[in-house]
DNA sequence: GAATTCTGGTATAACGTTATATCATCCGTC
DNA sequence: GACGGATGATATAACGTTATACCAGAATTC
């Protein structure tokens, strides 16, 4: 109750040695049932909890995990952070978040923090505009690293993310075969590679289908910038009659836009999110959306993060996550244009 | 390159003692400015970081605070993650989040590993059904911890709250004023404490005006839980014209049950939130609400843990923030009971 | 009954820092 | 030129674990 006991305090109330109470704690070596049986007793008495960071600074081991993540707040994320502590903690390793806020300065200090305490691994979704140094301060350090969602550089992480192309042609295709041929790309702000190759698809299927030039516009994943977004997008292109969604709080966002404007979601105008957050399907109108699983993606992250930490020097992996489209009622036939 | 520099190594290099390098380090003790300035060359020559583990170990300190919280997800709770983390950083603190999903089990691992790597100190919305023996785990171990929203049961930590049965009888008060007679209580599920003092000042309203008697629903703080909860609410007391909710999420997800049954918010039914997320403005129509500046309870709950370190015999404080009423769209006058 | 193996346990040296105490120098002062 | 007081650096012992090596005694083998 006065001070807090350490091993050796335990060692001395079962009357053996540290290294003998010590191996009865991690329940390593051989020791007879007996003596086992007094140094539980004499922990459980004092209340004794080991210290981790002795231990894992002489062990070398260290049982927690990171993860650097640009928002905390979205549900997309959050999903995805359940995803991986669950699996994390039924190995007995513990998941703790930072929020780096999409701000590479926070995210610097976040990152040295880690690996001043020497995390045993560290899931990572870099910031935008995250320098190479950054980068290399990993690397070098040899921190176990899985990168999330946006790809590093250089190929030097384990990397687990979305198959974004072959998903953004998917949602242009549906909406093209709906009879759409005015269609925008919504969403998402700096030219980081998520939202690239996400363009990328969309374009494509612009291109092969003949129809109108690429409209792209700006916003930052939440429902209010979706909707200021869409609000300007309807004023300048009142041509478009469909969009596709670089995510489902932008995405929901414009249907708030649509629908104050008088019109409905699905009939004048289609949009298609993209994340399937458990949002999208309450919404009103339930959104259209491609469905990824992000706590599936967590598992995965952990899974790879656990390998890493296993074996550091085998090749590098990289995951690619389908996604599927979940036609619900933000989508339907294209009405004619109705500038 | 090949293995981790320690301070040794700095200290060879630029050919001082590692007692005079962690001086320089650490920017302590007295040193010359030219010795400094070795040292700090061979540092960064070396790429050294220090091994926070061993220097917390040492010397006793940790800079590393943990938040320990029911719900990682919910958007009020992120923003109070924001404001007491911009506090601690500027501080040169870190904060790192453990999501313990109101699950009393997985809350015990998360704390136990909090009080394993000797966290500085300790934020902490206690799960549901929390025990009395994780109180007792807490309080024995010294950790310097604040209670935020959810207390404790004996008053042995520093707590950070919501002047909770304030803000209902406001709520409350304002939807008699406006006329209605029936109204209920919407939201939350356990006896916890928060959800008792919110009950006990609607309540109390009910009783010194008297109207009609107390109806209270149960339901998680979240959209889609809130529209399932509304639509049996609704079903089985028709009578009822306004709705004060636990939270906004809630009363957005009541909010669309009204909708969907053809009837508006704010005119049939009136409904008011708590909290005031940053969807409840936005939120069609805009959502009334209890608002609280869940940045700013951050912000103090920084405070409140900082000074504990710092002095950890002063008497525990308690601060409770007043909620405001901000009125929007979804509150109007009643008209009349529509049975 | 000597040699071998097993069993249960211990002493001791790490892990990478920092706190404490100590120690040369040098400077100015009387 | 002896003394008190800065100044700048260092040796050494912690912090609380765990890994390694080792040892006494009992059990087994030949």
């Amino acid at each position: 109750m006065t001070t807090k006991p350490k091993l050796e305090t335990v060692a001395k109330a079962a009357g053996v040695s540290t290294a003998t109470a010590s191996q009865v704690m991690r329940g390593a070596g051989r020791i007879s049932e007996e003596t086992r049986k007094k140094v539980l007793a004499a922990a459980k008495d004092l209340h004794y909890v080991r210290d981790g960071r002795a231990a894992a600074m002489r062990s070398g081991e260290n049982r927690e995990i990171g993860f650097a993540i640009h928002q905390i707040a979205n549900p997309f994320n959050a999903e995805v952070i359940s995803g991986a502590s669950d699996l994390l903690e039924s190995k007995g390793y513990l998941l703790s978040v930072l929020d780096s806020r999409d701000d590479v300065q926070r995210q610097r200090r976040n990152l040295e923090a880690f690996i001043q305490s020497s995390r045993g691994g560290l899931l990572w979704v870099p910031a935008e505009d995250t320098d190479d140094a950054t980068y290399e301060l990993l690397a070098r350090h040899g921190l176990p690293t899985v990168t999330f969602l946006r790809r590093s550089g250089k190929g030097r992480f384990d990397h687990v993310g979305i198959e974004n192309r072959e998903a953004t042609r998917t949602a242009t295709t549906y909406l093209a075969d709906l009879g759409h041929t005015k269609i925008a790309y919504l969403g998402g702000t700096a030219q980081f590679g998520v939202r690239t190759e996400r363009i990328i698809g969309y374009e494509g299927v612009l291109k092969e289908r003949r129809l109108a030039a690429p409209i792209v516009w700006n916003s930052p994943d939440d429902k209010s910038s979706g909707l200021e977004a869409m609000n300007e997008l309807m004023a300048q292109h009142p041509e478009v009659t469909a969009v596709v969604c670089n995510g489902d709080m932008v995405a929901i966002g414009a249907c708030a836009a649509v629908t104050r404007k008088g019109l409905s979601p699905g009939k004048e105008i289609s949009v298609i999110g993209f994340d399937d957050v458990s949002d999208a399907s309450i919404a009103e109108p339930p959104l259209t959306t491609m469905a990824v699983s992000p706590y599936d993606l967590g598992r995965r992250l952990a899974k790879v993060v656990l390998d890493r930490m296993r074996d550091p020097d085998q090749p590098t992996s990289t995951t690619l996550a389908a996604a599927e489209l979940v036609v619900r009622s933000t989508t339907g036939a294209c009405q004619g244009n109705n500038i």
